[in-house]
DNA sequence: CCCACAAGTTAACCTAGATTAACTTTTCAA
DNA sequence: TTGAAAAGTTAATCTAGGTTAACTTGTGGG
């Protein structure tokens, strides 16, 4: 399933606040956190609820399903190698982080996959 | 100047149409080769007018002004790098192609840089 | 030369993803 | 316990970048 970025944003902070702070998430933080107006969340929570990846009722907290956190996870995975990648490659710390919020939604499963062998070899 | 991906696509495929037959450009060459409609090919070419990237007058060919030309190099550069650099590190020539043809307009200036001198380095 | 078809434009519309304003619901501190 | 502030929702609107339908303009072969 092709996610669009905008929704591929909303599930990867969900799961970081969910990882932050260990409990279910408010839409004011995802609000904050993206830089969003609240009504944008509530819009971008329902399409996530229809599509199955979080659980939450009129006016409820947010929390992924299994599913969902599955989506996150593999979203933040690519975050985080492509982030190593950069730096790895002399990027600073400050372009690489804003860089791979960009890249994350633009790369392949196998550029990805190229991308940890690299690390993996670079390691050894 | 930060452009829009939709709008780097058109100056890029200009540049290579350009490139290709040494002619100026039909507008229905550029809907063909981006697989987009004649009318949005219309708007996006007055978009890149009022921009000062190209010179065109109502119903004639296409060509990139000076500064239009400089914004396109700059963006295929941006292609070739990241299709080097892709391949090089394994990926197949097919998903390097995809891959840079999005990942062009999320890379900034200081990665694709630290690509570069990956090449360098690689090839001596 | 002329007209049929190709190319380009215009108008109306659609969708995704935002916004602000105004409203409702929830919560917490006095 | 209660009411003001915080949180969430709804409605109306905007913008970017597309679409189709219908129109206008350009052009080349008979």
């Amino acid at each position: 399933m092709k996610l669009s970025k905008s929704i591929e944003d909303y599930l990867e902070t969900i799961l970081l606040i969910e990882k932050e702070t260990g409990k279910t998430v408010k839409s004011v933080d995802i609000a904050s956190s993206l830089n969003v107006s609240k009504p944008a969340v509530t819009k971008a929570m329902n399409e996530l609820k229809e599509l199955g990846f979080i659980n939450k009722d009129l006016y409820g907290e947010i929390s992924l399903t299994n599913e969902g956190k599955d989506m996150a996870e593999k979203v933040y995975d690519k975050h985080l190698t492509i982030n190593t990648f950069l730096q790895r490659l002399g990027v600073s710390k400050e372009t690489a982080e804003i860089d791979c919020c960009n890249l994350e939604h633009a790369i392949s499963d196998e550029t990805l996959q190229k991308l940890k062998e690299f690390l993996e070899k670079q390691s050894q």
